[in-house]
DNA sequence: TCAAAAGTGTTTCTGCTACACCCATGC
DNA sequence: GCATGGGTGTAGCAGAAACACTTTTGA
């Protein structure tokens, strides 16, 4: 059943980054490609944009479909559209990255068959098909960026965490290391964390309180005008 | 002659906020359209992409075509894609913002017949066809948000300028008043002006001294990973 | 009892805020 | 000479940086 316009039009999809957090390292979610072009390549989750959905929709129906990953956070990141970015025609393609909290990170790695679906260490990418590295890149620069301004940290935690925890993100994101007293004031005295009477388990050391990320203090903030921005000092290393 | 493919495909637009800045108010630039739908209604200007042109291309050649603008600063904003903003079909539009240089203001007004193309203040903006309210309500929160961090406030002004303009630039934009002294003492720390041995002309008072930006000392300074934050505070009314 | 991380306060210092007067020019 | 905006310096204060030791727990 074709399809018939009476002037030319592009394929239209969308792709995601989708950054994990597993305790030491950001990582990345990719699919190995089963088909030409650039089979076995590892590339980006996505895929075409139905007719009747929002972007957003198409997203998150195409990363449910190839990871299993849902109800995680979406960001729109940038639309890609260099006439020769696909070698099949042209494809423009909207960027989206999203942010998996630590409770989900494993379930996509057990909904496929572990052959063609892995999380990568962002300091160990392979090369990628199309222009994924691109995407990949901006991505990085894009979360970097924001961290500091929006606590998205809280998005790659499962719901109850240590401090230590949320500190090591911002460190593994941001690229250095944070004085802890400084950090812990800084954070608390956002106020959208709840103090939980729970501790960490099964640690070899002092357990850990436990916080959570209030939404709802956070949201109303926000409207306060509030700025989350965190202007501690990144040190070296 | 028609174009056939096997799945159906959206079209693809693009379109520009063209901001601009008259030395008393923020400024945007529309179209009024003459066919249906939203006939007679005001829009921002774009259109289609063609096949073999980069998206950026796309809405610069646009722009141009329909206003006589070029060679004036644009950034990818945001991309539209509800399946229902436009009543003729699947249209998504990757939506640009763009800055006009003070010295190319009136230009657009006298390439077009000055009755289907007019600077809004954006204080009193009519209701704009498609989702193009929209569009432009994210267009402000982006300029909003990105002044304190880049300095954009410069790609509004003419090459030689008064601190006393880019300041009202600034307070323009952010809606709100600097302390004149701090904002000197900040913008010229951030040490990528050139002082020039110019002054004002036709002023009835005493004529400010003009400076102009430096770019090449930017990017320097950029790639020390230099911070341009404007951390000024913001005064009321 | 040792190892490993949790947790906590104060002093110092940096950098932003607040603020008022004289200067130059055109009318 | 007066109205209009141009141009300048400093003291006080808020908030970030720097910094080390005690506590808890499991092995």
């Amino acid at each position: 059943m074709p399809y018939t316009y009476d002037y030319p039009r592009p394929s239209v999809t969308v792709d995601a980054v989708v950054f994990g957090y597993d305790g030491t390292d950001l990582k990345v979610l990719l699919i190995q490609r089963k088909n030409n072009p650039y089979a076995d390549y590892w590339a980006l989750p996505g895929g075409f944009v139905d007719m009747d959905e929002d972007l957003e929709t198409a997203v998150k129906r195409e990363l449910e479909e190839e990871t299993g990953l849902k109800d995680i956070f979406f960001e729109q990141l940038f639309t890609f559209g260099a006439p020769n970015r696909d070698p099949r025609g042209r494809v423009i393609s909207i960027a989206y990255f999203a942010l998996v909290k630590k409770t989900d990170f494993h379930y996509a790695n057990a909904a496929s068959d572990a052959k063609d679906l892995k999380w990568f260490s962002m300091n160990n990418l392979p090369k990628l098909a199309f222009d994924h590295n691109d995407i990949l890149g901006l991505a990085l620069d894009r979360i970097r960026g924001k961290v500091r301004w929006q606590p998205i940290g809280f998005e790659l935690l499962p719901q109850k965490f240590p401090l230590s925890e949320l500190q090591h993100i911002y460190e593994t994101i941001l690229g250095g290391k944070l004085d802890k007293r400084n950090f812990r004031k800084n954070i608390i005295k956002m106020d959208i964390l709840t103090e939980l009477d729970e501790y960490q388990k099964d640690v070899s050391h002092r357990a850990a309180r436990l916080y959570s990320f209030d939404q709802k203090k956070y949201d109303q903030k926000l409207k306060e005008g509030f700025d989350f921005e965190l202007r501690q000092k990144l040190l070296k290393k």
